[in-house]
Order: structure tokens, then C-alpha cells, then sequence
DNA sequence: TGCCGATCAATGCAGATGCATCCATATAGA
DNA sequence: TCTATATGGATGCATCTGCATTGATCGGCA
């Protein structure tokens, strides 16, 4: 049971929880600078936006990989502050669907353009075209089912 | 400063943070079910028994990208758990120097089979060799600096 | 139709995190 | 040496997260 790790595998695994890490905090410092919207934030009104026709939360939990009760009350927020909308589902009297509001697409699209430079900076400039690819590539393997 | 993103860039920044919450859930509902220590106390303790001569907060802060405060309260909770030991440093009376005990070392090494066999589980066996190596390669030129 | 296990979502509570600030000591410079 | 500034680390407070559980409805099956 005292099972190896080839040193490739150790520091894939290291390096894929330090990169990740290293570029999300830079990405969301440079966005909390121009005061964008929070990462997750960001996500959920995306997702909401490209789903005109409303969204169910577990269908977002399962794309954005949140937790039940986190999105749950990510959504609260998000309500209060008016950048989404819940409704009774209609096919379904448990569940709701949720949709964008106006503020929320407005407040969305502000906050592009600075998500887009940040990333840019933090992995686009860091790699190749070549390489990006490869990178993507790669991480794909490990999301797969 | 309405910026574009390539199609590579893009898809590689989301699976950067998609792929690194795949992996790392995976593993660290492995360990759960195993009962052993949580990543973070397991990374905590590995740097210190590599440092015998003990370590002070504000490496293990760089080398781990700990939050101050994080690992201030972190600590606390090791401390009190009986895995690490906190000493006034004497070279410097504002710092402190951490020592992992014997039970530090014994946990951490009962943690150890565990993690290895869901990091090869959720990370190496999704890849070759090869990819495996190419992928290190490529996270760690995000990582520089 | 009536019942039972599965699914969608919310929530109480405890613990963790982020932010700002504070305290103590160290270090550089006049 | 004396002062100003920087650094190491802790902490109060508000917020967020995780866990377990609950409430409601759904769907399959007798």
C-alpha cells in the first residue's frame, strides 16, 4: 500500500495546483484593482448569458463545478444585487431558472475586457501559440467524464 | 481596451481552473474517505520535516502561497492538534521557527500511500509518461516569476 | 392511485477565509 | 543614537464555506 509516485507525476500534480494558483490570484488582482466583478461572479452571469432561455442551478453546478450550497447562496447574492433573476420553474415545481438581468449583462460586459487583458498577461503571454495548445490539450485528458 | 482573447488562450485558462478542481477534488475525497490529513496540514508538514532545522512562517508562506493570516490560523490549529511545534526564534524576536513533532511525522507518513495513490489514480494515469513530463514543462513556464 | 426512494434546492451551525489593522521588533538613514 | 519605515506575525469582524439535514416535488412501481 505504500504506493510510488514517478517524479513526473509529483510535480505535474505540484505544479498544476501551483500555476493554477499563482495565475487566478494574479488574474483576480488585477480584476479587484479595476473593480470588477468577482471571478465566480463573472462565470455565472457568462453561463446565464449565453442560456437566454434560463438556467437550472444544478445545470450550472454541474458546468461551473460548484458546490450545491455555495451556488445556492452565490445566486442570493447575485439576486440582491440585481444581476440575476430566479423564477418557478414551470416543468418543474422543486427547481427555478435562473436568467440575467439587464444590470447584470451591462456589469458583465464592463468586466470583460479587463478579465481578457489579465489573462492575457498572466497565461497567453507566458506560452507560445504552440504551447498553449499543447497546454490545453493536456488538461483536457484530466477532465475528461 | 475592449481585448481579445485567442480561442487557445481561452480554453487553456479554463481548463487550468477546471482540471486543477477536478484533480484536486478527486484526491482529496480519496483522502476523506481514507480519513487521513487534509492537503494543506499534509503540505505543511512535508516542508517542515524537509527542514529539520526548523522553518519560519514567512518561507513556508512563499513557498506554499499561504495568505499570512491563513497560515497564522493554520498553525494554531496544527499546534493545538499536536503535529507541529511553534519556538521563539532567536535570531529574530518579532518571528518564530516551526518544528513538525513525532507526531507530525507519523501522520503525515500514514497520509502519504493515500495521497500517492490519488494522485496516480486521478493525475498519472490519465497520461503518459511523456505527456506527463511535457505537461510540468509547460505549467512550470507559468509559473516563473 | 398510493407509496417509496431519488432529486432539487434551502438552511442552521460550526469552522475557515479575507480584509484591515495592530503590535512588536528590526533596519536604514540623518 | 534617534527616528522613520519596513517586516513578521496575530487578531476582530464580516463574509463565505462545508456538512448535515430538511422540505418539497418527482418518478417509478405495485
Amino acid at each position: 500500500m505504500s504506493e510510488k509516485l514517478s517524479d513526473a507525476v509529483t510535480k505535474a500534480w505540484v505544479r498544476l495546483v501551483r500555476a493554477r494558483h499563482a495565475v487566478v490570484s494574479a488574474v483576480e488582482a488585477d480584476a479587484k484593482e479595476a473593480g470588477v466583478l468577482p471571478l465566480e461572479w463573472y462565470d455565472v452571469l457568462w453561463d446565464l448569458e449565453r442560456h437566454e432561455e434560463g438556467v437550472r442551478p444544478f445545470e450550472l453546478e454541474q458546468r461551473l463545478l460548484f458546490a450545491q450550497y455555495n451556488l445556492s447562496r452565490l445566486i442570493d447574492r447575485m439576486v440582491d444585487a440585481g444581476l440575476v433573476k430566479r423564477m418557478i420553474c414551470p416543468t418543474d415545481k422543486r427547481g427555478q431558472m435562473l436568467f440575467i438581468t439587464d444590470l447584470g449583462k451591462k456589469q458583465r460586459k464592463a468586466s470583460w475586457p479587463h478579465y481578457a487583458r489579465a489573462v492575457n498577461t498572466h497565461l497567453g503571454e507566458k506560452l507560445t501559440e504552440a504551447e498553449t495548445e499543447k497546454l490545453a490539450a493536456l488538461l483536457g485528458k484530466l477532465i475528461e467524464r
